[in-house]
RNA sequence: CGAGGUGUAGCGCAGUUUGGUAGCGCGUUUGGUUCGGGACCAAAAGGUCGUGGGUUCAAAUCCCGUCACCUCGACCA
């Protein structure tokens, strides 16, 4: 590709709705354009990026016997009822109607649509297992788009659904595809994705794994333990908590005027955070109802644990007199019998705990649960916190991080094929249920959390195997015939052999052009210049700036070659 | 959906407080001199000031509505 025949354009200045790395690389780099919220179109250097991803991608399906196939955009409701999805999801699916008045999805996954395919297909035992991917566009109307390419409502994914006859095969299968995972983000040049355990949200089903990317700027939280090899998405990341206990103590209420934080309380009363109780109000979905979840004064909430634990929406309270509590002075005991209470497993450590006293500048001293308010269940709803006890290992090794979810996988059970009534016979005869698993890789996400972990002050550095160009060929005063006549020559050999090379033959300055090849990230640079032929050299570099040699001109040819091959190399041989 | 913010030339911004008919930098075009890390000189093109209404002799500026985008939160296979 010659730069002066490429639709493109790069921006000097920061734009001023960019946050994070790659979204301003990929905006003043001239990778995509913006066409509404969450919605871009994606210039020739992304696509030639995103293209080589879903090549890798297809290699790996393939490998572990996929097969790629194709599911509409756009899909009738009909099969959305039946899965149940139809009205379950909110407004993230988008629904319209056909000019008959029919109502249709546009498609954000494809387990109903997979089901569909496969249901009359796959009639016995002997069809299974199987495993059947596309890489296709998906819609979801997400309710904050950001990052640029990081959190997108158009978006291309891989997404892959398996098929089998018993857990067990599942749970095989399942490993393999972890694998498979992991050789996808290491060919992709970013072996350092870790996969952690995850709630499975609306996909249903168990056992479920996210693969992150660590960045600061990651949207998700993760709890990692530094010492073995314990790694959770923060909303599902269980607590171990040591034990507190000193023995119990005197009950006595004691007044806290107007003190209705626990910070206050315990610095009035001298005490601890550790060892006091706050209270958390909820409000349900469902009928209204007022939830008080308990937890260790230093703590917090997990809001996703809860939910799963309650199994039903839950929503910050509102009016919490009209439920009978006294905010800032909620405790449990005297609290309303009407009142649904959760106690969270860390108040199991202790015995002598101040809390809220039920009635205005008021608290408990000494309080124990076990004496005070009898037998409880005690539920895992705490939040991970730094330094905390892995559940692992033991030890208090457990780290906070931030991280972008760039695939995930899923054994889903019988959620899709036993809701929309797929059957194979099985060897004794009978009728039976298949069990599912499902795999996704958002595309253009991977393609920006690369840049976001490969990159410098000037640009992204693609690693070789996806870089949209291998060699950049930089011609330094190409209105210098012997520059042109060489540059020229150095182009039409790497292209005839097989090399992928941006041949930047535009009449500008060195500072230039140096700049836009940064902001384009291939990973090998050639400079022909003027200075190099009195000197019978071409210069040739690393973008990340590892390498750096002059290389006599007879012999650049076979140099560049030979860097491209062990470049894809270092990535490939995992 | 809640809170905050921003819409002025392709990009980044000033002008809005105090109404007077639109400006700067980058980029783009032309000519010239330079040129191995975002060069310089000269000339030029490019804007219904998001949009609808109102107030006024006069609105980018004041008032009301509306739309879009951004940030944080909520939400999220």
């Amino acid at each position: 590709m010659k730069f002066t025949a490429m639709l493109t354009k790069r921006y000097k200045d920061t734009p001023a709705d960019c946050q994070i790395a790659s979204h301003i690389f990929m905006i003043r780099g001239g990778y995509m354009k913006n066409v509404g919220n969450g919605i871009y179109s994606l210039f020739p250097i992304t696509k030639r990026i995103t293209s080589k991803i879903e090549s890798i991608m297809r290699e790996e399906m393939d490998r572990i016997d996929g097969q790629e196939v194709l599911f509409p955009v756009v899909m009738p409701a009909g099969i959305w009822r039946e899965s149940g999805r139809y009205d379950s999801i909110a407004n993230e699916l988008v629904r319209f109607k056909d000019r008959s008045g029919n109502d249709m999805v546009l498609g954000m996954t494809h387990e109903e649509a997979a089901v569909q395919l496969a249901r009359e297909t796959a009639d016995s035992y002997q069809q299974f297992p199987f495993m059947i991917y596309q890489i296709q566009t998906k819609f979801r109307d997400e309710p904050r788009a950001r990052g640029g390419l990081i959190r997108v409502r158009e978006f291309t994914m891989k997404d892959a659904y398996s098929f089998h006859t018993s857990k067990e095969d599942l749970e095989r299968y399942y490993a393999i595809c972890h694998k498979a995972y992991e050789r996808i983000f290491a060919r992709c040049g970013v072996p350092e994705v870790i996969s952690v355990k995850s709630d499975s949200g609306m996909m249903g089903g168990k056992v479920a794994h996210e693969f992150m990317l660590c960045t600061p700027v990651g949207e998700d939280s993760l709890v990692v333990c530094k010492d073995c090899d314990f790694r959770a998405n923060m909303e599902t990341a269980e607590c171990v908590y040591e034990n507190l206990n000193t023995g119990e103590g005197e009950l006595k209420k004691v007044a806290t005027p107007e003190m209705k934080t626990i910070e206050d309380v315990c610095a009035y009363l001298n005490s601890d955070t550790k060892y006091s109780i706050k209270a958390v109000v909820y409000q349900q979905e469902t009928d209204d109802a007022y939830v008080v979840a308990f937890i260790r004064g230093d703590l917090e909430i997990n809001e996703v644990k809860l939910r799963n634990y309650l199994k039903s929406e839950i929503y910050p309270a509102q009016e919490l007199e009209k439920a009978g509590l006294t905010a800032g002075f909620i405790g449990p005991k005297g609290i309303s019998k009407d009142i649904k209470v959760v106690y969270d497993v860390s108040l199991k450590t202790c015995d002598n705990y101040v809390c809220g006293a039920n009635e205005a500048n008021c608290h408990y001293t000494g309080l124990s649960i076990r004496r005070d308010i009898g037998d409880v269940e005690y539920v895992d709803i705490g939040k991970a916190i730094e330094g905390g006890i892995c559940p692992i290992c033991g030890k208090k090794t457990l780290s906070l991080t931030r991280g972008i979810e760039v695939g995930n996988i899923f054994q889903l059970g019988d959620k899709y094929t036993a809701s929309m009534g797929m059957k194979y016979i099985d060897k004794d005869g009978t009728l039976k249920t298949p069990i599912m698993g499902c795999y996704g890789i958002g595309v253009g996400r991977l393609a920006a959390s690369v840049c976001e972990a490969h990159h410098d002050e000037y640009g992204p550095i693609w690693p070789m195997t996806i870089a949209p160009w291998q060699v950049q060929l930089c011609a330094l005063r190409s209105d210098n015939e012997s520059v042109k006549a060489l540059a020229d020559d150095l182009y039409e050999r790497l292209q005839a052999a097989g090399i992928e090379v941006l041949y930047d033959d535009r009449q500008i300055s060195a500072g230039v052009m140096f700049s836009d090849a940064d902001l384009t990230g291939i990973p090998l640079r050639v400079v022909v210049s003027p200075k190099g032929i009195a000197n019978g050299t071409v210069e040739i570099s690393k973008r990340d700036k590892s390498y750096m040699e002059k290389i006599e001109t007879d012999k650049a040819f076979d140099s560049i070659k030979q860097l491209v091959k062990s470049m894809l190399d270092e990535i490939n041989n995992i």
